[in-house]
This record gives C-alpha cells, structure tokens and sequence, in this order.
DNA sequence: TGATATTGTTGATCCTCGTCAATGCGTTAA
DNA sequence: TTAACGCATTGACGAGGATCAACAATATCA
C-alpha cells in the first residue's frame, strides 16, 4: 500500500448514498453484499494516485467522496486529461473490458474517499442485473461520445476556443451562482486547466488574461 | 432513398461470411430471423455518405463488403476520421445507446454493401445474448480506448510523428508484403490520410516527401 | 482523342502556440 | 522575520504547421 493510501473500514453499498448514480443503483440486496465481500474501502490524499497507467487492471474503482481526474501521459511528461469524475463515478471499467492495463491514471483531485471492487464481480453482476449492464453500456458510450467530441477540438479549435468550451463545461458541472459571481465548485490549477484542453499553462494564463482585459470573465 | 444508394435483395445473417466477425456470431438461428426481419441491405457507391452527423439514429449499420470511413467535421468543413471500417464492423451503436443523433458521418470508401437493422432489434438481442452484449461492450471500449490514444496523439505528437504511426497502423491492418515493397489493401487518398491525423493535405504531403528523400518508405 | 475536373505537389507567407527565462506573489517552515 | 518553495504571470523568441496560390500529374468524360 502507498502512503497516504489508507485502507478504513469498508462503507457498505447498502446505505451508499452515490450509488443511485453508479451502475449499482438498481441492485438487488443480494447483489449488494455479494459486491460488499469484494471491496475495500480506501481513503486517498490530495495529488495521490489511486491506479497508474500501464499497471495491471484488478477492478474498478467507485468514487464515495471527493474528485479524482483521469489522464494519459506522454513520455515527455505531458498529461491530457480525459474526464474530471466526482462521486457516484466509476473508474476503471474499460481495462477490465480490453483485458489491457489501465490505459490511464487516475489522481485524486481533492482528499477522496474511494471504493476498490475486484474485477470478479463484474461477470456475475452483469449476468444478474440487466440494469448494470445497462449503466455501464451507457457510460462508455458517453465516454467515447465525450473523447470523441475532445479529439476533434484539440485538433481543429484554437486554444482560445477550446479555453473558452471548458470553461463553459466547468461552469455546467461545476458552477454555483454565487450573488455577483459564479464560482467553480472544484479547485483546479492553472496546469490542470491547461491538462483539460492539451496545451500549457503558459498559453492558457495568456488567454484567462486576454479572457479578462476583453470583461468576458 | 438518396441517389446512389440502392436497396438490394436482404442477405440473410445466417449464412453471412463476416457474421463471426461481429456481434452477432454466436446467435441462435431463432435471432438471426428476427434480426432479418428488421433488416435492409444496400449498396453504396464510393463516396456517398451512408448516415450523416446529428441525424437521428434510426438502427446500426453492419458491413458486409467495402469499407467506410467514421468522421467528424466542424464548421469549416474539416474532418477527423475517427475509424476506418470494415467488413464485419459495425456502426451506429454509439448513438443508439446514448439516445442521442449519430455522433459522426458514414462513408463509402469503395462500393460497399451493407445492412441496416432497425435499433428495436437490439433490447431483444441484448436480452436474449450475453455474448452479443459482451461484443457490444467490448466494442465500445476498444473503440474508447483508441479514440483516447489518438485524442493524446493529435494533442502532443507532431504532425510527423503521426504520419509515422498512421503508416504502421495501416500496414498492420492493411499491409501486403509484395514481393518487394508493402502494399495496402485499402485506396486512400492524400486527403484522407490527412483527415486521419488531424492535419492539412499539404503538411501530410509534405511529410511524407520527406520519408521518401529520407529513404524510409 | 482532346477537354476538363480532380488530385497531388511545391513554394511563400503568416500566425498560433510551445519553449525558455525572469519575476511576482502567497504559503509554509525554520 | 526571513528563507524557500510552489504556483501564477508576463516577455521574448522561434518553430511547426495552416493558409493561400500556383502548377503538375492523373483521371474522367464527351
């Protein structure tokens, strides 16, 4: 176990409050303890990894509290991050489709609380709850929606655009009305921002200021 | 029907040489049935365009000859090629799960017949093939996975670092060793291998001129 | 066959954005 | 308090690649 990975006592699916908005809403009682006797329970510290890209995939990991963004690397260092997820989230389910590796790392964004579910449980789980399956049918499809969508931006939008499109993406998940201002629910860096769009944090400083001379923000 | 495009007498899934390449291989004949029930087959000449982004998405288009081209394309007319399918691939699915319009465009590379079946087929096969849907999950997130790559890829690697690992990936998928040189069994244009990579008909050139003066192709 | 699109190739130019470097600013630690 | 660190900001510079334009090569068609 790494440091400032903590193993704690295993929350029960039971009375989980997130897990109406996890593929494990609609399960069975049964079903629930079947996944309980699979799963720890671990709490992770704020710039820790929870899964590393290219390291063997043992199951999927749910996300209780706080944030965690999911990012593949180049060997130079770069990061392009690939999905901001908050709790109700599952991480983890394309490797253990593929049979591949995680193909991207997971680090928490904040201090989080994190289920960990071996990977046998999926066959049985998918076998018994169409529902599941269902769920989780639909979360890669809005994934790959997602990337899709990303990869077609990083390729042809400028960086001002594509600075501009986050933003309005952070201020639809993230943004609370907050009197005079709208304030981000999420605490990010000026490197994270420029991780969500693929450039630097040189770059997108340039276009917040420019953003701000011109009172757009 | 759109010109060009011709609806051709149903090839039955029974007998069909590609079915076991795609998510219907291991289907009772009692399924086929059904599925040729709420199915169509057409021709497509090469060019035309077999179903059009933000279109609703009325069933999943399964090939049975030719190949076909998955793009996105912003407003200005640039397209990025998500993938390149092949007899046995199918498409649409994406769309049907998420409920929303197809997500990208269709294209015949070459003159290519091909079958669409009407999405009510798919509750009925999920339900009755668990391998069906495994095919189907495993589908998506192979093609998450890759879309996730190539997200990186355009995001950091240089116009030719990518040319360099396009002309892998096709002469993995498509490569014949002839007798002295490598050919592709698959006719793309300058433009098309542009659209796959993210970059302009002019770089690409370019680029590739430069391999040749270089001796590596 | 010649005429006309269509596709491929190359050149010149411009501009976005990455890189490197310096500095400011806020926070923690001694 | 000062030192040291991490993060944010701004400047200077250059390279990669897009754009526009011209032209060659090839395919298509009457």
């Amino acid at each position: 176990m790494r440091p400032g990975q903590v193993a704690i006592k295993m929350i029960p699916c039971e009375g989980c409050h997130v897990r109406e908005r996890t593929a494990f809403a609609e399960l069975e009682p049964e079903m629930l303890d079947r996944i309980d006797g699979a799963k720890q329970t671990r709490k992770y510290k704020k710039g820790q990894v929870i899964f590393y890209e290219d390291n063997p995939a043992f199951g999927l990991y749910c996300i209780y509290s706080g944030k965690v963004k999911l990012y593949k690397s180049t060997a130079e260092g770069k990061r392009l991050t690939l999905k901001l997820a908050d709790p109700g989230d599952q991480l983890g389910h394309l490797a253990l489709f593929t049979g591949q590796p995680y193909s991207a790392t997971g680090e928490a964004l904040e201090d989080s609380t994190i289920c960990f579910v071996d990977r046998r449980c999926l066959p049985t789980l998918m076998a018994k709850s169409p529902q599941a399956t269902w769920s989780i049918i639909n979360g890669l499809a809005q994934g790959l929606s997602v990337t899709r969508d990303s990869a077609t931006d990083i390729a042809y939008r400028s960086v001002r655009e594509r600075v501009a499109g986050m933003l309005l993406q952070l201020k639809a998940k993230y943004g609370r009305d907050d009197g005079d201002a709208i304030r981000l629910e999420i605490t990010l860096s000026r490197e994270d921002l420029a991780e969500l769009i693929g450039a630097t944090k040189e770059t997108l400083v340039r276009v917040l200021s420019d953003f701000r001379q011109e009172q757009l923000i």
